[in-house]
DNA sequence: ATAGAAATTAGAATTATTCTTGCTAGATCG
DNA sequence: CGATCTAGCAAGAATAATTCTAATTTCTAT
């Protein structure tokens, strides 16, 4: 007998586990979770419904939103804005900031080089306490 | 005889110059920048509104809109996002971050110290064209 | 002065996101 | 095992910031 994912009949194939971060998992948490971890082009909530809808044909968009939502809350993604579109979401915890190519339109994430440590480089009052750091960049990528 | 700086009957205490970077000034124009200028505390374009309305009792939403707008394009001020908040406008051009403090609820700009520069210390492929910069930090300054 | 261009106004339209309501499904308790 | 209880979901309405449209006004240059 083969063992199977769930009753849906859609293969799941890694199991879905009951939490994440202390987030109960529901079907349709766990494939907007594994769509971004797949899909690391940093997709908007609407990306996410369109592309999720293979899976689970009858999601609703508000249910991507919440979805997004309770995983953010939850420290299991990050939410990326750019001026003022379309939140993006990318699954990458690490520090790291934002690059928008111009050309391309893609963005890529983006490391400070070994050591650096920002929070050392920028001119605080002593005491301050920085809970979030976010940065983005725009130009363009050599042609390569 | 005293020397009037309009037909308005109001007095626009610095002269207008025809015009800033290049974008010829109008009256509306003209208050919303003065206005930036007196007022840096990030004001949202609402806000602008709100308070331009002493000056300019008559002017409209759409026109704050407009005048930011073209400020910004001309590179007279800068627009600031926080998150997907409404946009701040900031007068201020030298390069700098933003702090948002969370107690105070204030956004203070942030500079680095001497010597250092952003580029510098990111770990971008070789040749990579940065054509703008943000830096957003969240966090508590000290309380006194 | 006058024609043409650019700005302004008021309000409608747009768009991303959030909210509301009723329903569904999984968890809990007896 | 079944009843109940709760969290999550779906669908669509509502919201809020911003942009667009059309009509009017103000500048600019002739």
């Amino acid at each position: 007998m083969v063992t199977r994912s769930s009753d849906h009949g859609l293969d799941a194939s890694p199991e879905m586990p009951a939490e994440i971060s202390g987030l109960r998992m529901t079907r349709q948490r766990w494939e907007v979770y594994r769509l971004l971890m797949d899909q690391r082009d940093h997709p908007t909530a609407n990306d996410v419904f369109m592309r999720i809808k293979d899976r689970l044909p009858n999601i609703s968009l508000a249910t991507v939103y919440n979805c997004l939502e309770a995983l953010v809350q939850h420290g299991v993604i990050r939410q990326v804005n750019f001026d003022r579109e379309s939140s993006r979401f990318c699954p990458n915890l690490a520090e790291h900031g934002h690059f928008h190519d111009k050309l391309s339109g893609a963005i890529h994430d983006v490391v400070f080089k070994p050591g650096v440590n920002l929070a050392d480089i920028l001119d605080l009052p002593p005491g301050t306490l920085i809970t979030d750091i976010e940065i983005t960049l725009r130009g363009e990528l050599p042609v390569s």
